[in-house]
DNA sequence: GCGATCACG
DNA sequence: ACGTACGTGATCGCA
């Protein structure tokens, strides 16, 4: 055992150098953790690939643990992914961490939970459920409290503690030099490891208190902590491939992109790559479009696919066309091509991230499932396993339910209600059509569409000038649609006014769940600057949005939990796969799929009483079928 | 590393 | 008179 104090931290450091010192740091640590009944704790991992962590691969270093403000232990696990130890201390060590998994009346405290979580899975194969109490992460619990600041764990401890953090940052400027933990002198990187899960320890309790006066513990422990533990068990299991599907349509695009660049270069007279904005243009200017082109970025004209649309839309120019099917076919075979780099043994699994918006929203990472194509192409991959089925679940126009259930809207509320058509609805009104709201829809799907762009655009805090480009009519005329809009939903309007002013006074946002959306110094900048500023004025959209956005969200992540423990009270076999903001991807064995469905129907519909949202349920083989007629 | 582009809700 | 829709992540080409 050798002890590398650090006079800066005011705690001794302890790390194990051998089989025997393992031993008896498992037995301190578990004597000390029973009597604090607390334990925080932090694994150092290897990654494979250079800038590519990912925990269900890399290679599992070493870990450390704390349990008071007086010492931290580390000892080594594996390294190139071999224990270094015989099999007794191995099965000890796995004995060690069942029992931290089992023992509930220990609040465990890491920092990233799923990330820490993902490891111990692979150290003993088991994780806890959606309804363990007893697991906290600081990320989170920093994430609520700030969400516009970084929650990694050196910023939070210059931020938060009271502690000279001076050589903490040094000692992580020497380890963020050399990228590859394993070639390190394994002292410094212990010394690292006690750092952190002592950082992580003493900031569990600050937290804690913060969040407790900011009123966001309720959000954390109904809502947070729950869906971290679910969506640990999505990242475990992952999603399902056809990989004979995927590869078949990976040959099939391959071709199609050449074929289509060698008849572009024939038209053109000169071979290029179509991927490159700059010979784009120089092609644009060679066939004389480029004067016809009024988009222009920071390095010239544009040539995205709307210039491209505009452009087809003037004469029949088979070059742009052909430009436009490129430019979706490349993008498809960038989707395609990525899944199949990223699975492993026909499974695809990704990082949801639960601080990777500032709208409470998840964003997911490596790859991002939540951005994949609409339609069958690319989704017709995703099926579920043998013997299961996949239910799809989307929520109906959850965003301007939530507008209307704010603003107590008689009119909106009242369209809800009855079942009737929202869009359809606006569309009378704003275009003064004179029929029924079921004749819309034949008569003038057009108008329809331009109506649902008026809704929506609503709830972004849209200006006349946008809502004109988005459904392509002139400036005046979305003036005049505004106006009629809010003149049929006066509640909206009152609602927007509403928040603008209480943001502007409080310089926060907060929605029915207690989450909220900060803005610091507004009141100052709306004083110096006036309500008219750019600055000002984004953040008066961004402030209503957050506001739609953000409870629309926790009420679908709401009932995918309560779905979830429904699943466990009744017994079933039934894991979440992904979320998509409102749609959820349920994987249910067969035999328990008529029951499920009649729970999620029942968990979901009411999240907040009185307030209903009628769900989209499909019961699929692959999330492709969603898009078979 | 950044701009442009494009995929999603 | 003026001007911006809200929230994300991945890839490509090019300095």
């Amino acid at each position: 055992m050798r002890e590398l104090n650090d006079p800066d931290f005011g705690a001794r450091f302890l790390v194990a150098e051998n089989g025997s010192d393992v031993l008896s740091f498992i037995r301190l640590i578990k004597e000390g953790a029973s009597t604090s009944g607390i334990l925080a704790f932090d694994f150092e991992t290897n990654a494979l690939k250079e800038d590519r962590v990912n925990p269900l691969e890399d290679s599992i270093l070493s870990c450390s643990f704390c349990f008071d403000d007086k010492v931290a232990y580390a000892f080594r696990l594996q390294s190139k992914n071999k224990w270094l130890y015989d099999d007794n201390v191995v099965n000890c060590i796995k004995e060690f961490y069942e029992w931290i998994l089992n023992n509930k009346n220990i609040k465990k405290v890491i920092h990233n939970l799923k990330f820490d979580l993902k490891l111990v899975w692979r150290i003993v194969g088991k994780y806890p459920l959606v309804n363990d109490s007893s697991w906290e992460d600081t990320m989170i619990m920093a994430y609520l409290l700030d969400e516009n600041n970084s929650v990694g764990l050196k910023r939070l401890a210059s931020r938060y503690l009271n502690l000279d953090g001076f050589k903490y940052e040094r000692m992580v400027l020497e380890v963020g030099k050399i990228s590859n933990m394993s070639s390190l002198d394994w002292y410094i990187v212990s010394q690292y490891n006690c750092a952190d899960s002592f950082m992580t320890y003493k900031l569990y309790y600050v937290l804690l208190d913060k969040m407790k006066a900011d009123d966001l513990f309720d959000l954390y422990e109904k809502l947070c902590r729950p869906l971290l533990l679910l969506l640990l068990e999505t990242e475990i299991i992952g999603f399902k491939l056809d990989i004979d599907y995927l590869k078949q349509k990976r040959m099939w695009y391959r071709d199609k992109l050449i074929e289509l660049e060698r008849e572009m270069s024939k038209i053109v007279g000169f071979n290029f790559n179509p991927r490159s904005v700059k010979q784009l243009r120089k092609v644009f200017e060679s066939l004389s479009l480029s004067g016809k082109i009024d988009k222009f970025g920071k390095t010239g004209f544009s040539t995205d696919k709307n210039v491209l649309a505009k452009l087809s839309k003037q004469g029949d120019l088979v070059f742009v066309d052909k430009l436009l099917e490129f430019k979706k076919s490349q993008k498809i075979s960038e989707f395609i091509n990525g899944l199949l780099e990223k699975q492993r043994d026909g499974i695809i699994s990704t990082n949801f991230l639960l601080n990777g918006t500032v709208t409470g929203r998840l964003s997911s990472r490596e790859p991002n499932l939540q951005n994949l194509p609409r339609g069958a192409e690319v989704r017709r991959a995703f099926i579920s396993r043998d013997g299961c089925k996949l239910v799809i679940a989307d929520f109906e126009q959850i965003e301007l339910r939530v507008a209307s259930f704010y603003a107590k809207d008689k009119t909106m509320l009242d369209i809800f209600k009855s079942g009737g058509d929202i869009h359809s609805r606006t569309a009378i009104e704003c275009f003064k059509l004179n029929c029924s709201e079921k004749e819309v829809k034949e008569k003038y799907p057009d108008l329809r569409v331009k109506a649902k762009g008026v809704n929506f655009g609503i709830l972004y805090g849209l200006s006349p000038k946008s809502l004109a480009e988005y459904i392509n009519v002139s400036i005046d005329d979305a003036k005049d649609y505004i106006s009629r809009y809010f003149y049929l939903y006066t509640g909206i309007k009152d609602l927007i006014d509403k928040t603008r002013s209480s943001v502007i006074e409080n310089e926060y946002v907060e929605n029915i769940f207690g989450r909220k959306r900060r803005f610091l110094g507004l009141k100052n900048l709306v004083k110096s600057k006036g309500l008219n500023d750019e600055e000002v004025s984004s953040h008066l959209r961004e402030a209503f949005n957050f506001l739609i956005q953000s409870t629309a969200v926790d009420i679908c992540n709401l009932s995918i939990i309560n779905v979830k423990k429904g699943v466990l009270e009744n017994n079933l076999d039934a894991k979440l796969l992904v979320q998509v903001h409102d749609e959820q991807i349920w994987e249910v064995v067969n035999s328990g799929v008529e029951r499920f469905c009649s729970i999620l129907k029942s968990e979901s519909e009411e999240v907040i009483g009185g307030f209903k949202t009628p769900i989209d349920l499909r019961i699929c083989n692959s999330w492709g079928d969603k898009y078979a007629d």
